[in-house]
RNA sequence: GCCCCUGUGGCGGAAUUGGUAGACGCGCUCGACUCAAAAUCGAGUUUCUUCUGAAGUGCCGGUUCGAGUCCGGCCAGGGGUACCA
């Protein structure tokens, strides 16, 4: 073996050419061996790729490639989230078409993925912007139409009145548009929705079979699909009519001390219609954005209809009011205000000095007990509430809805916090939803021979509102049903629904329909997802309830998309600052600074910098780092062991120079090692065989569990162990070994070493090395000999030392009987083959 | 606001079900090699200390023979919050 240096700018292109040319990942349908499916959520095609994307990839690639090596028949493809806002964007701001700007993009993100090497069969590769993918995504949408699973209603949207245009939620700030600057209003339109409640129940007990899902996202889940039981009931009120309410704390009924509705409740309407100040109240409930956060962050605010509502049990007369927070989506859009037990109703309450009642304490004779500036949501004894006073707060629950149902005037009822999905965009840039408005027949589902149907290519930007309404023929089309004139739907899907079934897609592309069944069968689930943690809830639970839909109308047999999930953290990097005269902070990109150990300065007049915080790579923070830059310095292999080492996959990798060029030295220095090399070295190092094969099996282990992290660890004492190791049979085994183990995370260096030590095949293609259990059994302990819990020595013991011999080992210690120092011992813990605890 | 997560040396982090806190890497210090430097190799590196030990895993408290790990209460940072993807 020759003893040059390993160069990447020649063996990265090298292999990424051999691979391609033997097609060597590419996934066979019909292979015999068992298969997986490796994925990584796939991009939006921005314009570059993001060091947080080669993050992504990096792990898949590693799993993939490993999966190949133990066995499996791997699918592992790649495709773009092409549709969305940003190509709009770019369309505005740089006259580009969105077509144009986003192919662009995903040539030149294509090219970089290629150059880190990542084992991916692009013979699959699929954008969503192109009609062979959404024509199918058309007829897919009409499947659910016409099994009730899809339908139309009026929604609320961001209104900017000067654009004249709807505003996405990250579009408005601070109640304005962002361009305009215009005060953003709540329009109502009519909008397309997915039945996706019909779904709750089945989507909450399907997390119960994720196990191999994170814990935290399956919890994100369940508390956004948020079951509740509780009370939907009717008050009295004084003009005659009667107000449904709901309420998850029926026990804490005596404490009502006020009834509320949303600004939208027909209720409202109702008290605006000879009121100019209830209008005006609506009016002003209407400005600013439509967020959770935003409407539950704002002051609460209220308008006293001067009506009245009975209480049910204590007949006193409540005063309604229209509240800014109540939500019309969920429950009937009315509530029972408790202000003790309740935070919001509290801080209403005490703006309006309504009474605070505890009906809830910690004890039956707490009941006078005041409040501490807050409610108490919590458990404890109905008090103050006649007939329930002394009950828990479950057992008073049942009581009252038992009553209210005696007298009819209401019923318990589960509710959940999950809303249909909205999927209607006003916007050019995604799929055309596949209807056709007429005058004489209504809203007509396009027929499916009429698929796909194709976005307009000449379309301009230069004014506010969607191209597609202002085409001069597009929408323009006679009525499938009767022959006259009408419209096509101008909305576009939500691009949530290009990503809910691309996984799909990938396993199975037929030209004449969105895939094939058996194909499905076979690939799906998927083995293991992988993506940002930031898609925990909206696009995970959307894929889970497309998956569910599909598999309702019998167009697959899958019901959950992903078998493993994954969640990945974030590439962060710190920033460089400076303030300039007015006080305004300016941001430096890395490539602008000359960093030294805890100083930065700014290249260009060698002025100094504050160095910020570590935060998530960002393009107005200046703190992004190019991957094409560092592959081009240190070559694929070094990027991607970067991308492994050092911080467990699930939390946030910080970027830094130094990390980077520690682990090209690493890749040199493996190279140096495995060009000493002897194959024909002969005698056995045991110490080095049970080394060699311990690491085998953490490092399976660890890649399995992708704890990437600790492989990498792993692969770091190999080496050192193998560097100071003499030559030997066993020696030379290790190196091989090393070879293997790196493979899939170091490809190119490992295909390079490979072709040197073994002379034929590729790396990619070769088995995993076994392991044998002999070796990996170690046969002497070091056992922890504690006084008091506190260690006090160390003692090596033969593995399965008995409990008798441990202590009284133990005991022998000079140091341990120094530290009891001739108490009376009390007790002895003894742990076998691991600890021994002295209790004086 | 609400839901979820995270917090361990100078830095990234490791630590089976509660059982030797700091593996491994980065950085730094010293040494070897060199005319010199780079590269490479070797040693050291939680803090304090009377050199015997003591303290120590964001803060306060609890359970336990024993807590980074479990429980309660805080603080700080991050993700999501239904039209960013």
């Amino acid at each position: 073996m020759s003893d040059t240096r390993f160069d990447p700018s020649s063996a990265d292109a090298r292999w990424q050419s051999a691979w391609e040319e033997a097609q060597t990942f590419r996934a066979n349908s019909a292979s015999e061996k068992p298969k997986s499916y490796v994925l990584e959520m796939f991009p939006y095609p921005s314009g570059r790729i993001h060091i947080g994307h080669v993050r992504n990839y990096t792990m898949g690639d590693v799993l993939a490639r490993y999966k190949k090596a133990t066995g499996h028949e791997v699918l592992h493809p790649m495709g773009w989230d092409a549709f969305g806002m940003p190509a709009e964007n770019a369309a505005m701001e740089k006259g580009v078409h969105p077509g144009a700007w986003t192919r662009a993009n995903i040539d030149h993100m294509k090219s970089q993925l290629k150059q880190l090497g990542f084992a991916l069969d692009w013979s699959r590769e699929l954008a969503t912007c192109e009609p062979d993918y959404y024509g199918h995504e058309q007829a897919l949408f009409l499947d659910l139409y016409e099994a009730g699973l899809v339908y139309r209603k009026k929604s609320e949207v961001n209104w900017d009145p000067v654009d004249m245009t709807v505003l996405a939620n990250e579009q408005v700030i601070d109640g304005k548009g962002w361009r305009s600057g215009a005060e953003v209003e709540k329009r109502k339109l009519s909008q397309w929705f997915l039945k996706i409640t019909d779904f709750a129940g089945e989507l909450l007990e399907g997390l119960g079979g994720l196990e191999n899902w994170p814990d935290k996202v399956r919890l994100m889940q369940e508390n956004w699909i948020g079951k509740s039981k509780g009370l939907e009931f009717s008050f009295d009120l004084s003009n005659g009519e009667r107000l449904p309410v709901y309420t998850t704390r029926p026990d804490t009924i005596f404490g009502a001390s006020f009834v509320a509705v949303a600004a939208d409740h027909p209720v409202a309407h109702s008290a605006a219609a000879d009121s100019a100040e209830a209008q005006a109240f609506i009016a002003a409930c209407k400005r600013g954005g439509t967020t959770a956060a935003e409407v539950e962050t704002a002051e609460k605010l209220g308008y006293d209809t001067g009506i009245s509502a009975k209480h049910p049990f204590t007949g006193a007369d409540l005063p309604l009011y229209i509240a800014n927070f109540v939500l019309m989506d969920y429950g009937t859009g009315a509530i029972m205000a408790v202000p003790g037990h309740d935070q919001r109703d509290f801080e209403f309450a005490t703006k309006y000095g309504l009474p605070i009642r505890r009906v809830v304490a910690p004890a039956i004779n707490d009941a006078d007990k005041p409040f501490d500036g807050e409610a108490e949501a919590g458990e404890g004894v109905i008090v103050n509430s006649d007939f329930l006073d002394g009950m828990e707060v479950e057992e008073a629950k049942r009581e009252i809805i038992g009553r209210i149902e005696k007298q009819g005037r209401g019923e318990g009822r589960t509710v959940w916090r999950l809303r249909d999905w909205g999927v209607s965009r006003q916007r050019y840039w995604g799929t055309p939803i596949p209807f056709i408005h007429c005058d004489a027949c209504g809203v007509v589902p396009a027929p499916k021979d009429s698929l796909p149907i194709t976005l307009p290519d000449d379309v301009d930007f230069k004014t506010p509102g969607n191209p597609l309404v202002r085409h001069p023929t597009w929408k323009h089309v006679d009525c499938p049903s009767c022959g006259g004139k009408a419209e096509r739907e101008t909305d576009t899907l939500d691009t949530f629904v290009d990503s809910s079934w691309y996984f799909l897609r990938f396993a199975s592309q037929p030209a004449d329909k969105p895939f094939d069944k058996d194909e499905i069968a076979k690939w799906l689930p998927v083995e293991q997802y992988i993506g940002g943690i930031e898609h925990a809830i909206l696009h995970l639970l959307y894929a889970r309830f497309w998956t569910r839909a599909l598999e309702r109308i019998g167009l697959i047999d899958v019901e959950e998309p992903f078998a493993s999930l994954f969640t990945q953290g974030m590439v962060t990097h710190e920033t460089y600052e400076q303030a300039d005269k007015t006080g305004r902070v300016l941001y430096f990109a890395p490539d602008e600074v000359e960093r030294r150990t805890d100083t930065a300065t700014l290249k260009a007049d060698g002025s100094p910098l504050a160095i910020g915080r570590v935060i998530k790579m960002s393009k107005s923070k200046k703190n992004v780092v190019d991957p094409d830059t560092i592959v081009d310095t240190y070559g694929a292999d070094a990027v991607r062991w970067f991308m492994l080492s050092d911080s467990p996959p699930e939390r946030d990798l910080p970027w830094s120079e130094a990390g980077i060029e520690g682990c090209s030295r690493f890749v040199h220095r493996l190279w140096r090692l495995f060009s000493t090399y002897e194959a024909e070295a002969k005698g056995a190092d045991k110490t080095l065989d049970r080394r060699t094969h311990q690491t085998i099996a953490a490092v399976a282990e660890d890649i399995e569990a992708l704890g990437f992290n600790k492989a990498v660890a792993r692969i770091y004492e190999l080496t050192g162990a193998v560097e100071k190791a003499t030559p030997s049979a066993s020696r030379s085994q290790a190196v091989r070994t090393l070879v293997q183990l790196v493979a899939p995370m170091m490809p190119h260096l490992a295909e390079e070493a490979w072709a040197t030590i073994r002379g034929e095949g590729m790396v990619a293609d070769a088995p995993w090395p076994e392991v044998d259990p002999a070796l990996l059994i170690e046969d002497e302990v070091t056992i922890a000999v504690q006084h008091k819990g506190k260690l006090r020595d160390t003692l090596t013991a033969p593995k399965g030392t008995t409990k008798g011999d441990l202590e009284a080992m133990a005991l022998a210690s000079d140091k341990v009987q120094r530290s009891i120092d001739g108490a009376q011992i009390r007790k002895v813990i003894v742990v076998p083959d691991r600890l021994v605890n002295i209790v004086t």
